[in-house]
DNA sequence: GAACTATATGAGCATATACTCATATAGTGT
DNA sequence: ACACTATATGAGTATATGCTCATATAGTTC
């Protein structure tokens, strides 16, 4: 039986890779397939194929097939706002750890 | 050089595991030391102490010295805003897999 | 200082992850 | 059917992670 903990920790795991991460960042504007997205991110086909099934078996895209391609999207905005604050507490630490140098 | 993505992903990874989730709400009421979570958590000693120090080190706890014990509370309140919307989104996932298995 | 308590860490192991290369599958257009 | 494009996946490898046991370190109390 999963807890609440590891359900959680599901949609984390998927979310905490810096090529998902990136590829969730270049979907906040467009729609796009797996072939728009690799030469934009500088991946390998199948390693960005790998990647984007685990965005979509966690939840936190959706996919629809149009023809030969996978189009992708982020299924809920809120996303982008875990991003934002993951964003806001690596800030103030790398700060901190700027000045724990000049001291 | 560390990109945007890394920085972010670097605070989700520490957040992405079970274990570390459930230290994270239980110190959402209280600040506990190590000695009080290992019972509460069921974890071994050592481990603990590792997961602590992931969590530290990525900036999500604070720490500090009382006598011979160490005391941990969460630094940010927006720390419990990703793990709502995690559990919301998972929640979603799950209620999505039971209905194709009704179907 | 000796005994005790709380925390940290080294070493070793098992498992998981990310990546690449090669190949398979699926859909398109001739 | 054939060639072509887009995506998925098997296999292998390197590295990272989580865990445990044993031991080290730090601080307390007598």
């Amino acid at each position: 039986m999963k807890t609440s903990a590891d359900l959680k920790a599901e949609i984390l795991v998927a979310l905490a890779h810096p090529n998902r991460i990136r590829i969730i960042e270049l979907l906040c504007k467009d729609v796009m397939c797996n072939c728009e997205l690799a030469p934009a991110l500088g991946l390998e086909q199948s390693n960005l194929s790998r990647h984007l099934k685990i965005l979509v078996r966690s939840g936190i895209l959706k996919s629809w097939k149009d023809g030969l391609r996978v189009n992708f999207k982020v299924s809920d905005d809120r996303i982008f706002k875990i991003l934002d604050i993951a964003a806001a507490i690596a800030r103030r630490e790398t700060e901190k750890k700027a000045e724990a140098l000049e001291a």
